[in-house]
DNA sequence: CCTAATACCTCGTCCTTCTAGGTATAATAT
DNA sequence: ATATTATACCTAGAAGGACGAGGTATTAGG
């Protein structure tokens, strides 16, 4: 329950650059395709207090730029756009996680043979 | 360099259960085999100053017990047990982490594609 | 003898996310 | 007509997790 939030640490700004990189996005609807994506199982939950302060700090450091447009329903909406440089870095961040996880993955798959192991030392559960 | 730092975050917990199912360990050894699987490129690096309040942390809540041992060098190390508790928690994180990973990969590859629907609204980088 | 390595620990800081609030407009229900 | 819900944006402060920097003690090596 609480640590699907936490697993969501670091890979946000990589996420939303993702996004981004497949088309020009308004927040909101990239809250919503998150949500979706995950089947609404919380797995991949971004909220608002999460995802604005971080689009604003992409703008900010020139990855993503913004402008705003009237929506055929009449609300106005600020789409962003990810630059050469927002995709750069969406690369960048790419590499890592590719390679973060594969070690996870590694470990985590390299431990159940030992188990034997496990139970020959001193123990007590 | 400092986005490691952060996908660590959330992991760190279901890496130590991951090391202990393997066998009982003590921290120091612990923070050397990860560095050691991370090929020293720092993507897996756990410090002291994290590590050992998960640990008493792992104990508390009896996921984990340990136990004190003179080793050969005449150095006393304090090695931890998974319990059955803790393995279970395992197993929980486990299915967490592979499927958040799995849709994290889902949207890093479903980007590429879509690079022309992405030039077809309004943009200007 | 003094330094480096082993082995443990903790406190305060930083960074990231969330909670909980706020504003404003459009659609829907009453 | 009016109230509620959904859309769409935003922010300040709280909370949580990892780290840096420090500390202690013992052993090995120069």
């Amino acid at each position: 329950m609480k640590a699907d939030k936490n697993l969501l640490s670091g890979s946000t700004t990589l996420l939303v650059l993702s996004l981004l990189a497949a088309g020009d996005k308004y927040g909101y609807e990239m809250i919503a395709e998150l949500d979706a994506r995950s089947d609404h199982t919380f797995t991949l939950t971004l909220k608002e207090g999460t995802l604005y302060p971080i689009l604003h700090g992409l703008e900010k450091d020139g990855a993503v730029n913004s402008y705003t447009r009237e929506a055929s329903t009449g609300r106005t909406r600020k789409y962003y756009h990810i630059t050469r440089k927002g995709l750069r870095r969406l690369e960048e961040q790419k590499r890592e996680w590719t390679a973060f996880s594969q070690k996870v993955n590694a470990i985590l798959s390299a431990l159940s043979p030992a188990e034997g192991e496990a139970l020959s030392g001193p123990a007590s559960s």
